[in-house]
DNA sequence: GAGAGATACTTGATCGCGCAAGCTTTATCC
DNA sequence: GGATAAAGCTTGCGCGATCAAGTATCTCTC
């Protein structure tokens, strides 16, 4: 009686827990070695494995899970680095295309090795076991 | 050469992905039926598990991953809805405690059966298996 | 028991982000 | 082909949350 049994409810807080302290530190470390947040990360890396490294406003905003306004007021400083570039489209004139640019490309190879390692240190230095979401969580909690 | 092996990466970034749109569910469907946000559900249902639905600012701040400030201004809103009340404490005049009123017991039950029965119903239904954060994962992926 | 430092909290400035509204361009339908 | 709807983007407004700084209280040391 004391424990009311909703098992989606404890999944769903830990998860939460989990990943705003898993957030917080990879925000810490990528804006201290790189200069960048972590929600400036996920759009550049989604940009890295765009086809032709560009996508237009929405597209980004829906693969980021983020507002379209918020993908556009995100690209401004992220324009500002030289990391991105915006070009307009030829067969659409409403289209704003987010483009990678060969520095923001670097940006993605040297954060993600950022994130790599500040997680893999987290879980543990030691093999244990392969990486998988529950060792991951475990270890956060 | 093409997969650059970086499973922690991945994963992260995965379960990034899924959070921000569990939330953002989880946040509409609670501000619709209940009138308070995930983040002040997750702020109540930490009160409601504290020993005598009582904590510090401070303690407070901690149990959810906030900042003493963020703490201090998202408790006003609840305040001012009478689920939450600020009282001093008599043995260290710097604490103000954080305590949870009947209303806002009863608003964390009725929240916590919100939050089961969406993220329930995410998962599928269907009595598959039992609930575990890859099945959870796998259904907001 | 007095002063230095730690701790709890609040406030000010700022940022990120969502929603709603508005503008431009494209698609649809008669 | 012209009107109406839809899609893409940006801007105004507001909220939520952070950090830094300030105040009040407590603790520890001598």
């Amino acid at each position: 009686m004391q424990t009311p049994d909703q098992p989606y409810l404890d999944l769903t807080l830990s998860l939460g827990h989990s990943w705003i302290r898993l957030e917080r530190i990879l925000d810490s470390n990528l804006s201290n070695v790189r200069g960048i947040s972590f929600g400036e990360y996920r759009i550049l890396r989604t940009l890295a494995v765009a086809p032709g490294k560009k996508l237009s406003r929405v597209d980004l905003a829906a693969a980021v899970a983020l507002s379209p306004s918020g993908v556009t007021r995100a690209l401004l400083p992220l324009e500002k680095i030289k990391v991105v570039q915006t070009e307009r489209s030829e067969r659409d004139a409403r289209l704003a295309l987010a483009v990678l640019t060969p520095a923001g490309s670097k940006m993605v190879k040297d954060s993600s090795r950022v994130v790599e390692d500040v997680v893999r240190s987290l879980v543990g230095g030691s093999g244990t076991g392969k990486p998988t979401v529950a060792s991951l969580l475990k270890a956060l909690a």
